[in-house]
DNA sequence: CTTGGAAAGTCAATAAGACTGACATAAGCT
DNA sequence: AGCTTATGTCAGTCTTATTGACTTTCCAAG
C-alpha cells in the first residue's frame, strides 16, 4: 500500500490469487483426467492402469522397482495392476539382462495401441489448451509446474539409468 | 519440415512437448496435494475432507446439493465425509432460510482453523512456485489451466446463486 | 561357496473413498 | 392432495490403496 514499484510483484502473490490458483489446479486436473477415464472405463481399467501404461511406455524396459518409485505405490498395488495388464497381453515381462532378479517391462503392440488411444485424448486436450494459450503462456505453465513438483517425491526421474532400450 | 516460418508455432505443440506437459501435470499435482495430505493424516481425514472444507470455506452457506455438483460425487459419498466433519465440530449445518429443505453449510471456528492450516501449506508451495517463476509465467500458467478445465464438469462454478453470505 | 540382502511375486487382511439401489422424511410447488 | 426436490441413511459392492508375512530367485560380499 505504501510503495508503488512493487505493485506487479505483489498482486500475483496475494492469498486470493493463490486461492484461485489452487482451485484452477483442482479443476484443471479433473479435466485433464476426464477423457482418458472415459476410455479406461470401456476396458474396465482405472487410472492406475493408465499411469502404469504411460510410464512403461515412457521408460520402456523399466523394472518393477523403478515403476514403484515413480508411481509412489507399493509393490502389492502395482502388482495387481501389472498382473491384469500382463494377463491381458498389454505388457510383456522379461527377465533382466543385467540382473536376472529384475523384470523388465515393455508394452506389447496391443499395449501401445491402448496407451496411444489414451495419450491422444489427453494430449488433445492439452494441445487445445496450449494452442489457445499460445507459446509464451505454455512456457509459463511449464515453468510454474516444474517449480511445483516435489523433487523429494519423484527423484527417480533424475537418476536415469539405461531405461531407453526400446525407444526412439 | 518444409516451412520455416511456423517454427515457433509448431515446436511447443509436438507430441513430445505435450507428453512432457502431461507428465509435468501428473507430478505437479502430486506435489500439490502432498503437503495437505500429511496434515490430514494427523486428523485421520482424507482428501475428500479437504475438498469439502475448501469449498465450504469458499462458498460459505452453500447447500449439500451445490457441493455434490462441485465435487462431482454422490450424495452418499459426500454424506459420510460431511457427517464426520459435522460430528467433529468443523462444519455447522443450518436449515435453509429460503428453502427449509435445504441445509446450509458453514465452517465453525475449528473448521476454519483446519482449513487455514491446509490452505497455508498448499498456498505456500504455490507461492514458492509463483515467486520463482515470476508474474508472466504465472499468467501463462493460469491461462493454460483455464483452457484445460472442462466446463461441462463443473459448470456449477458459473451459476453462482447467493452463496456469498459469510464471505469478504 | 556360503550367506545376507535385494528384486519380485503372492496371500491375507484392512481401509478410504467412491459407487448403486432402495427407502424415508420433510418441505416446496401445482 | 399429489408430485417433486433436498436431504439423510442403510446396505452392498468396487477400486485402489495400505501393511504384514512369506517365498523364490539371484547378486554380491565375505
Amino acid at each position: 500500500m505504501q510503495e508503488k514499484q512493487s505493485n506487479q510483484e505483489i498482486l500475483f502473490l496475494t492469498d486470493e490469487q493463490l486461492r484461485l490458483g489452487v482451485e484452477a489446479m483442482f479443476f484443471a486436473y479433473r479435466g485433464f483426467t476426464a477423457d482418458p477415464d472415459k476410455i479406461l472405463e470401456k476396458y474396465s481399467y482405472g487410472r492406475a492402469h493408465h499411469r502404469a501404461l504411460h510410464f512403461i511406455n515412457s521408460y520402456s524396459g523399466t523394472t518393477v522397482n523403478h515403476l514403484i518409485n515413480i508411481l509412489g505405490v507399493t509393490k502389492q498395488s502395482l502388482n495387481r495392476v501389472l498382473r491384469m495388464l500382463i494377463d491381458d497381453g498389454l505388457v510383456q515381462v522379461d527377465i533382466g539382462r543385467r540382473d536376472k532378479r529384475e523384470r523388465t517391462l515393455v508394452l506389447t503392440l496391443k499395449g501401445r495401441v491402448l496407451e496411444n488411444e489414451l495419450s491422444i485424448v489427453q494430449r488433445n486436450r492439452m494441445r487445445l489448451a496450449y494452442k489457445a494459450a499460445g507459446p509464451d503462456a505454455v512456457a509459463g505453465f511449464r515453468t510454474v509446474l516444474n517449480y511445483m513438483i516435489d523433487s523429494n517425491l519423484n527423484n527417480e526421474e533424475t537418476d536415469n539409468k539405461n531405461y531407453n532400450e526400446g525407444r526412439e
